[in-house]
DNA sequence: TAAATTTAGCTGTGATCACAAATTGAGACA
DNA sequence: TGTCTCAATTTGTGATCACAGCTAAATTTA
């Protein structure tokens, strides 16, 4: 799952945190998917396989709890929370807002380098569509998704948008499995289209059909089974 | 500024942990602007005020700041982040995004009780209006947006617009004062009249505009004023 | 008097310990 | 075979300590 914590000072020059480096890794983790949802994670069971005291571990989880990467049951145990029918269509919704808005604010900074490099990234995705590769697909997606947002220089919004991403991230693999990649609409020509035409409506309206195309993928049946 | 924490049981009839109280103690503070921003916020002197031992402080410091309620300077230095007038304008943005989302999954929860409730609210914000009371319209402000979007149960939307209050809400009062209560436009009236229509367009558009019209209300002058 | 340097104190981070509450597993009983 | 009981273990929380890095005041130097 997670192996030991490099603590050696030459790959990361500039000094982080012991808490930071537990904090990336187990992101990381949650991300890909690698805690069973409803399972406790213990800190020093963590701590123990990190190689670790259970303080940074313990700071870590807290941290992951408060982006609601995590979920604190009332028993104070922390797990990855299950994920339900209800939390999964309002996630994709406040992805739409969040992303629509950030599609927007990102649009008056595209040069045409940056369009070359999404454009290079769109390749890549169609690529692995053709190959039927979800892994590749869903990292180079999302790569598409916060290269573009990145244009638009944010310190509150980004952060927020890799937040519900955090939280949605360990299903999209489950949704993209369910339906198989063949029939996934190319939305991102058409993102691309209107960044050309200089038409954020265009745009957003491109994201949030991307969005919804992705996640629609998982039917409501799906989620008692995961429970 | 924030006086000892009352560990007393009686009180909380359910056990909460002293970083739980703590976190609630320091969160008001903040919402109140307490804290001048960037200003240094230490454990230790922290949990001297507070009557407690520097690990609940340290918790509930490292909360807020996955919150970004507060910042963590490249220092280690915890501090409530300094305004600038680009943050503002994106804090603004994204709450239009969310709030706007809010209102649209709470109206179809809206039942003819809680439209009263909420023209009691408006009454209430009327009259702070009328008394040019900057404190109690800002409270009763919060709260008529608050109790709207609750209507519509949510477990991903509402933490995420809190979190966005608790980083706006500091600077409310400022802009509030900047201009007076005199020239607010009760958008509130609009909403309501949305909500009895049924029309969620417009429901959406009145969130919008009330809140554009009272983040609009400082000048962007106003924030190299602050630091 | 002003700039540079030392020094003393304070700060966040991480480790370890104590403890009450929760969990688990084995054994007793039906 | 299934259910309850209770002891053993594990868990999160909070307190305390050690330590390296940073801050800011005191002292020296020009």
């Amino acid at each position: 799952m997670s192996s030991e914590i490099d603590n050696s000072t030459q790959d990361t020059p500039e000094h982080l945190t012991l808490q930071e480096k537990v904090y990336q890794q187990l992101r990381l983790d949650i991300m890909l998917g690698n805690f069973e949802p409803g399972k406790a994670i213990t800190i020093r069971g963590l701590a123990e396989e990190l190689g670790t005291s259970p303080m940074p571990v313990r700071e870590a989880l807290r941290r992951l709890v408060a982006e609601r990467a995590l979920e604190l049951l009332p028993n104070r145990r922390v797990t990855v929370p299950k994920m339900t029918a209800e939390k999964y269509r309002e996630l994709a919704d406040a992805r739409v807002a969040m992303e629509a808005l950030a599609a927007r604010r990102a649009m008056a900074h595209i040069t045409p380098d940056r369009l070359t490099d999404l454009r290079e990234l769109d390749k890549e995705i169609d690529q692995a569509i053709l190959r039927n590769d979800v892994e590749t697909y869903l990292i180079k997606n999302m790569e598409f998704h916060f290269t573009l947002y990145q244009y638009g220089p944010s310190q509150i919004i980004m952060p927020l948008i890799e937040s519900l991403w955090l939280q949605i991230g360990p299903f999209l693999k489950m949704a993209m499995r369910s339906k198989g990649l063949g029939t996934v609409e190319d939305q991102h020509q058409a993102a691309m289209k209107a960044i050309e035409d200089n038409d954020a409506d265009s745009l957003s309206r491109a994201i949030s059909l991307d969005i919804l195309d992705g996640v629609n993928r998982l039917p409501d049946e799906e989620f008692d089974r995961i429970n």
